[in-house]
DNA sequence: CTGTTAGCGCTTTCAG
DNA sequence: CTGAAAGCGCTAACAG
């Protein structure tokens, strides 16, 4: 492969002694081209052009200005997993909307869970930070503090000194219960992981205080209230965990729910995606829905509405784009909007 | 809301200073920590402690190294859509793949198809760049070479100097043509848009020559190849666009082929996104598939397999991964794996 | 093992 | 409208 040589690339200063002028009217020539008479800038445009300059190099911009014009974005542990899950590509994608109407460069800022992650957060040349959910104790949230750069913490936890968008996870996931669990004797919850190292399983009545991603903790009460209020008891509730957010994975969880003694007759889940592979479970054992067995999703994605399925609707893309004006300074909503959508998947 | 204030950050030469060491050692202690004695870095390291100093400023190292660690890349004028393909994922998920093994950050630049993209692809702090499929003529490309940086584009198209990861599209699509349109009277095609525009539409055996976009030009003329050599007339072969890669857009278009006086027996599909919306709508219509239909995708995406469609796989994650490589100077496979996975959607 | 010197490429400041 | 000076924060190269 025949790449460019990257140690050609021509400076200013050369420019500028090629068409006879001082480096500051080729500088202005670029960055306030009003200031220059036209004969001037014409020259520094004809010697740039003729020695082939790639435009004022951002390096020694940012350096001079303070300021790198790019946001990192800090994904978690499983990078690969946040480009195949929808929300968070919605998410991204607001993001990315704010970068480009203010020129700004988007910097993804891949963490593998490793030691390294750290340093790789210390070298990002960026403005500002914005943190998917993460846990409490999540070392990248110290490391990006250490910054001492803006920074904003979508979904969880909330730290000091960062700023926090999200939706009132335990509020909607209370209103939420409450539809799923109405008239109901053995509810159980399809859960994201509880725990950093992300393992599923099958568990009743957790102890919500010892689960340290925050959004998860805050839907898992909310969910415990509204089983309280509709006069069950929390340790009758059953929480299958799934280690991605992935519909196989719902399924997955859902049969073995469902082949149980006692299948359970409502299940709330923390994502669209893991619902629809409960509906699929449940399908495939025969289980009506709403009938036999209530189920709730969580986002209002596409396949919501496509499934009937009734959900907690929030707009990921609206969050991100609140993310990132925040971590840009300027105002945005922190606390966003959400709502219950009733659909078919559970009894009127 | 209290961000930290950016102002305020600690420079390395101040905790030199408060360390009472020269500034190299403050610097190799960050950067080279075993040429500095233990006493030195204890200092220095109490230090910045105590002075809440952040690391060494990416800006300044990038600006002295002449490197930024960083690759761009850029994504193509429907950035929010790019994050909506699953393909576009995988192949993101490529890229994090190496820049994460690499230490290297991924700096994603914000393209909205207005001028301002040159500016922003001249702005960026990045040491090499990878280009997601694009149009020959596109304005972005030009200005990724005037950068005179490595560059590595995807799919398409060949840019002098620059590199190039990709299938053979056209033999791909010759192959999978010939399995879709083997004993075919009324052969059609659901494609990606011909122009950068986008627009959709309806038309038979069009001039492939026009076709802007590289990639879906060479599938075509694979297409095209394999229905020749069944006997078709390529006249004859209807060519619906969809503006985006969605099973949506897949469905309204094969809805309306099959709607019309004489419904296409055949259908290949530039992905199995598309070709799900198309088996979706031969289910609505009574058409058997492939009895009334053949049909065919292309990425071998998980839903090919859940859909028993036959498919051309390649891994978009694997060719993110080979254009990291290219771009970061390495060995890297340019030309990219292909094969046909032939399951129900098809006659024996 | 530590320190001095020089300068990466650019733009802010201020003086013509 | 143009230019000279200074220095952003850091590290390569070399000398002690």
């Amino acid at each position: 492969m025949a790449l460019p040589d990257t140690s050609k690339r021509v400076t200013l200063t050369q420019v500028a002694r090629a068409a006879g002028v001082s480096v500051m009217t080729a500088s202005y020539t670029y960055n306030q081209p009003s200031r220059v008479s036209d004969e001037s800038r014409a020259k520094v445009l004809a010697a740039a052009a003729e020695l082939g300059y790639a435009g004022p190099d951002p390096r020694g911009r940012s350096l001079r200005r303070g300021a790198s014009r790019a946001l990192g974005v800090v994904l978690g542990e499983h990078l690969s997993y946040a480009f195949e899950d929808p929300q968070a590509a919605a998410f991204l994608a607001g993001i990315a909307d704010v970068c480009a109407e203010h020129a700004y460069g988007m910097t993804i800022l891949p963490i593998t869970g490793a030691a390294d992650d750290v340093a790789r957060i210390r070298s990002a040349a960026v403005d500002a930070f914005i943190l998917w959910t993460t846990t409490e104790d999540d070392p990248v949230v110290a490391a990006v503090r250490a910054m001492k750069r803006p920074a904003v913490v979508h979904g969880g936890p909330a730290v000091p000194d960062l700023g926090l968008v999200s939706i009132d996870n335990r509020a909607a996931a209370r209103a939420v219960g409450e539809v799923v669990f109405a008239h109901t004797n053995r509810p159980a919850i399809v859960s994201f992981p509880l725990t950093r190292d992300r393992e599923g399983g099958i568990i009743s009545g957790p102890d919500t205080t010892r689960v340290l991603f925050p959004v998860t903790r805050h839907r898992l009460e909310g969910y415990r209230q509204a089983a309280e209020a509709a006069g069950l008891a929390w340790k009758d509730v059953i929480v299958a965990v799934c280690p991605r957010n992935d519909p196989s994975e719902g399924e997955r969880a859902a049969a073995m729910l469902l082949a149980s003694p006692e299948p359970p007759d409502a299940i709330a889940a923390m994502s669209d995606q893991l619902a629809s592979g409960i509906l699929q479970a449940a399908h495939t054992a025969h289980h009506g829905v709403p009938t036999d067995l209530a189920v709730t999703g969580w986002d209002d994605a596409p396949i919501a509405a496509d499934l009937g399925l009734t959900t907690v609707a929030q707009s990921l893309r609206a969050q991100g784009s609140a993310c990132a004006q925040a971590a840009l300074g300027q105002e945005a909503p922190l606390n966003s909007p959400w709502s219950i959508v009733r659909r078919r998947t559970t009894r009127p």
